[in-house]
DNA sequence: CGTACGGTTGATACATATCAATATGCGTGG
DNA sequence: CCACGCATATTGATATGTATCAACCGTACG
């Protein structure tokens, strides 16, 4: 992503009714950001709803910490997760009136909101705000366009080594290098699942086969090592 | 979408290099748009390529006429269509320098290619304008977002009805009422499994079936009435 | 009138889903 | 601190939707 004069980094999606107080963020937090500065933080537990499908979209979301769900449910209880935020990720930004997914916590986090329209008024007269909001969006859609590859054309194994080295590389911060890697997922086997279009069973089974084929190590469930990349990345392709 | 001073439909992605010579376009063409007023047009020919992936992404399309295919290959020569657009679309568009798809004349079409540093200079300081392209981004999202949950969870009824269901809207510019209404659908099957993430046997097999539950009527390959929308869109969710 | 390409239909294979049981980890309360 | 109980994860057996392989058909075109 291009650099800007306001640090955002990339990433999607709106906002409205959560379980959570916003309070006014005064004191020095994160990198005083400046929709840190203009907006309120909450703090929101395991599963807590930040906002809800449909609800009015007027705010944006920062992620300060933790990971965050964007997904869509179908009325039969299918649930499609279209993104994982990190702690930087922009998140409930619409063009329209209405959220068109929800977005809930995945782990305790904490949230920093800021009103659309104050946002929207600022980006008119300030040609780096509106550039960065533009990255962010660019972001998002570079990210969801190459998850219609995945999601339509590549296998179990293919998604899930796919899912692994993306996520190795956006929570270390950089391209995985050959060397062997170690990942903390912050979501359970059903979050995966449903990013990746899977089951639960199959995305077990997958990481287990991984396992066997050496590709990977699971000292535990939430911990996996990366430890053939350049096989992943052979399965990514 | 909202309204804005600048003509532009949504749609995506970039372009560079053709088989078609690229004209300034001086007369009065279409609704002359002030993106048509800058560049220039060429006109490709069927499964012509517009501009390939991983090409300099220095200019940014408008589709006249005609339908055009955005998509991936992978290695193997599976390929996923992240987007069809139609006349009004932008595509072509990048942050980055190079572009991240292949663009494709799914049938005879009409195209003007602008400068995307032309375009930028002047969305520097013509707020309307950059919103108008933002918008276009956005619009872009929406659509590969909700393509996400279609290619992650649907099954292929529910995948073809769907597609049927927006191409409807989008070729005859109004929501389908519940009146029968017939599609003239410029793509091959091959295209549509494509789009979907199906292959062309299960879509055809897929359209014989809504024949037979009276859902749709096929005319002709090409042209597809849809019956009953209702049952398309009970599908649908 | 024949050939070619796109589309349909059929028979079968296979990857992943589904259903079911077992295991592992984790927080709670005794 | 340990034991229980619930969540989450793994593993197994089987079902099923879609892919694959293979003919066949129809329409457009030379």
């Amino acid at each position: 992503m291009p650099s800007t004069a306001v640090a955002i980094s990339p990433k999607m999606f709106g906002h409205p009714v959560p379980a959570g107080t916003w309070v006014e963020e005064n004191g020095s937090v994160h990198s005083a950001d400046l929709l840190v500065a203009l907006g309120s933080v909450a703090t929101f537990s395991r599963n807590a709803e930040i906002f809800s499908e449909d609800a009015l979209a007027d705010h944006i979301y920062v992620l300060l910490s933790g990971t965050v769900r964007v997904c869509k449910l179908l009325g039969d209880g299918r649930r499609q997760i279209a993104n994982f935020c990190l702690a930087g990720d922009v998140f409930g930004w619409e063009m329209g009136a209405r959220h068109r997914f929800s977005a809930e916590a995945v782990g305790e986090c904490k949230v920093v909101r800021v009103k659309r329209s104050i946002l929207f008024a600022r980006a008119a007269d300030d040609a780096d705000l509106a550039q960065a909001l533009w990255a962010v969006t660019a972001g998002e859609l570079a990210r969801a366009q190459n998850h219609l590859l995945v999601l339509g054309r590549k296998t179990a194994q293919e998604r899930v080594a796919s899912f692994l080295l993306d996520m190795a590389e956006r929570m270390s911060g950089s391209v995985v290098s050959g060397r062997a890697q170690e990942v903390q997922l912050p979501m359970s086997r059903q979050d995966i699942a449903d990013y990746l279009g899977l089951t639960i069973e199959t995305v077990s089974r997958t990481l287990t086969h991984l396992e066997d084929v050496e590709a990977i190590a699971l000292p535990s469930s939430r911990r996996i090592v990366l430890r053939n990349c350049s096989a992943l990345r052979g399965l990514n392709v």
